[in-house]
DNA sequence: AAAGTGTACTATAAGTAATAATACATTTTA
DNA sequence: TAAAATGTATTATTACTTATAGTACACTTT
């Protein structure tokens, strides 16, 4: 599995950013399953020809969303899935972000019925993903 | 109708991009119609606590998003709807915002099924509003 | 002519993003 | 034990963004 993740320079998108999105995105997705080691900091910022401090900001607040886990020394490995649920908080920030969303859409024209079709769309590549079990790193 | 703006200081969200997105967001669900008047630039920034070229800034970028007309010296005016159609580049955004929240959501534990009764829910305050025909201002 | 409106410009201060260069602690490997 | 690999921490610098502030200008309305 040689390299997924990728910059783009000019983005308003800071990078780290762009590496905590694209990481996040292949665990919800499943590409990344729990157990599966990360490229090591240095590593993944010699390839993405970026700083490791960036890589390792990157790390830091994957970490503090529980989705992956470190362990100084060895590497930064997926964590388990454990059926997160959403606290209070993280549900209000999600709605606010879908109703940006919506907003945006409707004002550029967008009916109803073809955002509903579009969001269903985009929720395929997401299954209801079964992480390995039985190899939960705590 | 007094003031339907709420400015969050110690947000992470730039003050011009709250106010970019609560009038968009009102135009979006047709709160505000096809020639309504938007408040003075100086009025609302004094009406908010806000420097008046932070008003003037969310403004622009409201018109270049052809949401609004301003007519200089005379106001700035909601646009007209015209149907507007979304091209490419704007798809392409909207549907990788939409991954974003995907990813975030699945990553804490919702379930696709949770996610869609969401969205629709969202989806209601938007009704496929018709805005007042016959005034476009053009 | 006066008032109201959007726009443009310069300047300043604060915060964020990114890079850079080191150094340190822990784990793995030889 | 020693060496290598790993994540972490610190300090510094540069560039950009955000927000405020003050001033001036052009156009429209009254």
């Amino acid at each position: 599995m040689p390299l997924w993740i990728q910059i783009t320079s000019g983005s308003n998108e800071p990078v780290y950013a762009q590496v905590i999105n694209q990481i996040s995105r292949a665990i919800a997705q499943g590409r990344l399953k729990t157990g599966d080691k990360l490229p090591a900091v240095r590593k993944l910022a010699s390839e993405l020809v970026i700083n490791p401090n960036t890589v390792a900001k990157a790390y830091m607040h994957l970490e503090q969303a529980k989705l992956v886990v470190t362990k100084t020394g060895s590497g930064t490995y997926v964590a388990g899935s454990k059926t997160r649920s959403a606290d209070a908080a993280e549900i209000n920030i999600l709605t606010e972000r879908m109703d940006n969303i919506i907003t945006r859409a409707i004002n550029l024209g967008l009916k109803t019925d073809d955002l509903t079709d579009m969001f269903k769309s985009r929720l395929e590549k997401f299954g209801d993903k079964k992480h390995k079990s039985g190899e939960e790193n705590d």
